[in-house]
DNA sequence: GCCGTTTTCGGCCCGACTGTTTTCAGTCG
């Protein structure tokens, strides 16, 4: 059996916790959080859960440890505690010193941590180390190459304390002097800082849909606010946002504009008028709220949800029809009368349209299909049965396989699988004993929870593929599972023939029904591996192998230009939330999104079907 | 700093790769 570099399970396989990146936050480009908070409010700046804010200052304590040179196992503690609060499935702002040690990894000293950050507002023994060293060479180690050793040499020797101050120093060459720093490393960290850069300054699409969420709570309250929606790409789902786009239906917009400047988390008011307030959050999120008659909701909610590219085929649509499409509805051109501005679907209506998904606004076939009346009806996430691929602590999860069932089964699921790793991750230290003693929980279990006591469990494992396309187990142990994904988790850099064959040849295994987040990529950090998806998705096809919609806000990963592709070659997918903990496992809709931009139906996704066509699909055989 | 005992301190997911420090530290997955 093969061993190679692995992926991390601090930042592999348990995709960080919501909102705690141990690079500081949840941002493409990772910013450290800075800032302190008065007692009893939020977090300033961020709306999230406060498990999160605790997680995301715990994984900063860790890296200044790091950085500073402190025990690394006292670093590793603080990233294994802010996993662990980051994945708890209750609040710990309402927990006391005691409830909180019973969190695994939690102990004494960081329980009084928690305490003193709800009490105090801050944590003196971070903000100590935070006086020490600039939030800029903490931002350095989001640089690919740059840990803390080096960042801190580059800070003591050359008072490097910014990405910018560093690209500088490499180009004047003032790092040739330094020890440890060669040719080959200077390449490395200028190749990673352009990676950094051209993330942008976009946040990953958890991070957006917490803050719209919360702005949208707050201001549907306001007095005067007939309706209250986020529009723009965050409703068309994509895997990055810009920026918020608020939209408010009410006749005065005066007292939703004070609100909406006045909302704790906004640091910075850019532009204030009575139509369209700009702000900022704490996070640097820019915010957009407009505010419009209620008469013209349907107009503006379609041109504020974009995209761009749709809406100048929505306008010719209009024009072509001697009508003019504004925000504030469909006129007719040369009388200037309002024709229909009430909802999106009289506007499309009117254009001979049926309503359009906001996912599938693109510009990407989806005004001919639907001028020919075949939109496709999408997937949602009340057609999934089951989740198909999620960990426990069996492995990297957080929680217990019972703490895992039991919170599937409160989603209404019909069946989920246990899909933890296999022992090619070496440090999961999993052998067949330990597969085979969870099997025999997994068995018992089945059948105890969910409606009626009827979710059926499947025991399943996420298998490794090795640089040859082999997986962990020979046949005869694979052939005891009930569902295998099999995952490239190493090895990332193989050339294009090398790693085509490695995934075709996992997709002819008769044990892998599914291919686990196929590309490796990360969001922002690291590009999806060099292969040729066309041949890889012909041999999923071929093989009856599913692809996976990788639903953890990181990864999505197919994105939806693959799904497009891979679903004319006649794939099937399976969406999943590839749960670490417990919250995880509410990422699925992220996952839903993108499988709707990629123009899925139900029937495209196995994880829809009822069992019993399922568990066909899943005798996939060999020589198929 | 946490945990689990070996009940009072020792071990803590592991291995590969890289560049440069010629013997290994740092970083990554």
């Amino acid at each position: 059996m093969r061993r190679g570099s692995q992926d991390s399970p601090d930042e592999r396989t348990a995709p960080r916790p919501q909102g705690a990146d141990r690079r500081g936050s949840r941002r493409c480009v990772p910013v450290p959080v800075t800032t302190a908070c008065a007692p009893g409010r939020a977090y300033p700046g961020t709306v999230a859960r406060s498990n999160d804010e605790v997680a995301a200052l715990f994984a900063e304590y860790a890296d200044l440890i790091s950085i500073t040179g402190g025990d690394a196992f006292k670093a590793r503690a603080y990233e294994k505690a802010a996993r662990a609060i980051g994945g708890h499935h209750a609040e710990v702002s309402g927990l006391d010193a005691k409830g909180l040690q019973e969190i695994p990894g939690v102990g004494r000293s960081v329980a009084e941590k928690v305490v003193e950050y709800f009490r105090d507002g801050s944590v003196s023994a971070v903000e100590e180390l935070r006086a020490r060293i600039p939030a800029g060479v903490r931002r350095l180690t989001a640089v690919p190459g740059l840990g803390p050793k080096k960042a801190h040499a580059l800070y003591e020797e050359l008072g490097i304390a910014s990405v910018d101050e560093l690209a500088d120093a490499i180009h004047a060459e003032r790092l040739r002097d330094l020890k440890g720093f060669g040719p080959r490393t200077e390449e490395r960290i200028l190749h990673g800082i352009d990676l950094l850069r051209s993330a942008g300054d976009r946040v990953l699409i958890d991070v957006a849909m917490d803050t719209a969420e919360t702005i949208v709570g707050a201001l549907s309250g306001v007095t005067g606010c007939r309706r209250c929606a986020y529009a723009g790409s965050l409703r068309r789902v994509r895997e990055t946002i810009g920026d918020l786009d608020v939209l408010v239906a009410a006749e005065d917009s005066a007292p939703v504009m004070r609100a909406f400047t006045e909302l704790p988390y906004v640091t910075e008011v850019i532009a204030h008028g009575p139509t369209k307030t700009s702000v900022r959050t704490g996070e640097g999120l820019a915010v957009d709220l407009r505010v419009v008659r209620p008469e013209s909701w349907g107009a503006a909610l379609q041109y504020f949800t974009g995209s761009k590219a749709h809406n100048i085929r929505t306008r010719e649509l209009a024009v072509r029809q001697g009508l003019k499409l504004s925000e504030y509805g469909l006129f007719d051109a040369e009388s200037g009368e309002l024709v229909v501005s009430r909802t999106e679907e009289d506007v499309y209506a009117r254009l001979g349209l049926p309503w359009i998904p906001p996912t599938l606004r693109e510009d990407r076939g989806e005004i001919e299909a639907g001028l020919r009346g075949d939109l496709p009806v999408l997937v949602t996430e009340d057609d999934i049965r089951g989740d198909l691929h999620t960990h426990t602590d069996l492995t990297d999860g957080l929680a217990p396989l019972e703490e895992m069932v039991a919170a599937a089964a409160e989603r209404g699921y019909a069946y989920y699988a246990v899909t933890d790793h296999g022992p090619d991750m070496a440090m999961q230290r999993m052998t067949d004993e330990r597969m085979l003693a969870q099997r025999e929980r997994v068995r018992a279990l089945d059948g105890r929870y969910g409606r009626g006591r009827g979710m059926r469990l499947l025991h399943g494992a996420e298998l490794n593929i090795a640089p040859d396309g082999e997986v962990d187990w020979p046949a005869a142990f694979l052939a005891g599972f009930d569902l295998c994904v099999a995952s490239v988790h190493s090895h990332f850099e193989q050339d294009r023939e090398a790693l085509t064959r490695r995934i075709v040849r996992a997709c002819e295994n008769p044990y892998v029904h599914v291919i686990g987040h196929p590309t490796t990529r990360v969001i922002g950090r690291r590009p999806a591996v060099d292969a040729d998806l066309d041949a890889v998705f012909a041999a999923c096809a071929r093989t009856g192998t599913a692809l996976e919609i990788n639903a953890h806000p990181d990864r999505l990963d197919l994105r939806d230009e693959d799904i497009l592709r891979a679903r004319r070659h006649g794939v099937k997918f399976a969406v999943d939330s590839d749960a670490h903990a417990v919250p995880h496992l509410a990422n699925l809709r992220y996952g839903i999104g993108t499988a709707q931009r990629g123009w899925l139906t139900a029937d495209d996704v196995i994880n829809t079907w009822p069992l019993t066509r399922l568990r066909r699909f899943l005798r996939k055989r060999p020589g198929r």
